[in-house]
DNA sequence: TCCAAAACAGAATCAAGTTCTATTTCTGTA
DNA sequence: TACAGAAATAGAACTTGATTCTGTTTTGGA
């Protein structure tokens, strides 16, 4: 029974154990939504990391690629937990916010179209995908 | 010749015709990357008009699909004028900042094939590209 | 157990963006 | 051209997400 997985994954990339570091990946791997920098604040129980200490390692975290992070629509960064470091995307139910991980990406062949089609060198790509998702589907069927 | 483009696009939705309105659309139509509102602020001859009527306007702007904004890196909104109002993207140069409209939206395909997939519905995407001019692209085969 | 480096706490600060009220500008009508 | 009502602007004050700074605490290897 491996209770120590992010103690684990802390000391794999040389960073100190801190109740903080171990607290924090908690909530976030709690949450099936992303989440602002005051949700994770109000889900901490108390003697809780001040909030700079929050952004500080959601930063880190999103550095090794244990998190993502974006801006929402009221211009608030969100932050979630990602399982895989591979290149990936996430498609959010506007209705539940539920945040499901995509595998993999589907955009590779129409970029290298693009490539073509504009003369551009593509680097990098951000994306966004929202929806309904089956249960916010069925929901709305049955009114 | 027609020097009344952007009076008489004011005037087709009901908009007054004001020096705000016209400077505003003048500005972002100059140029050729997106601008966050202190850009369009320090480009603008004095008196100019205030930060919150720049941001009104352009939220007006925004809903008649004659610009649009997104959030870059720094977390700042940026804005940029669209030549269309059909569903489309960007593509941004990272070393030299243009950006490309690009025509129509090469993701249908693949979106349709995701919700198969994954089972949402899905209602709206965001994607911004980001790669290297054809200009920047030579500038560095050059060095 | 001890020590140096890393991390944290918390107050102060910064700055993007918004709200509010008084004033000005616009535009249709006469 | 003058007027009136509606729409828009000016500018100060405010809100709030995020960051900086300094002194203190914690961590983990020796």
């Amino acid at each position: 029974m491996s209770c120590h997985t992010s103690k684990d994954s802390l000391h794999a990339v040389g960073m100190k154990v801190t109740k903080a570091r171990e607290v924090l990946l908690r909530v976030l791997e709690a949450s099936d939504h992303p989440l602002t920098v005051d949700e994770i604040y109000d889900r901490l129980a108390q003697p809780r990391p001040g909030r700079p200490t929050i952004y500080r390692n959601l930063e880190r975290f999103i550095q090794e690629g244990w998190a993502e992070s974006f801006v929402d629509k009221n211009q608030i960064q969100r932050f979630l937990r990602c399982s895989t470091t591979e290149h990936h995307h996430h498609i959010h139910c506007e209705k539940c916010q539920r945040t499901t991980e995509l595998d993999g990406c589907a955009m590779t062949k129409a970029l290298s179209q693009l490539e073509r089609q504009c003369g551009y060198k593509v680097t990098r790509h951000q994306l966004q995908i929202y929806g309904l998702c089956p249960g916010c589907q069925k929901a709305l069927t049955l009114k």
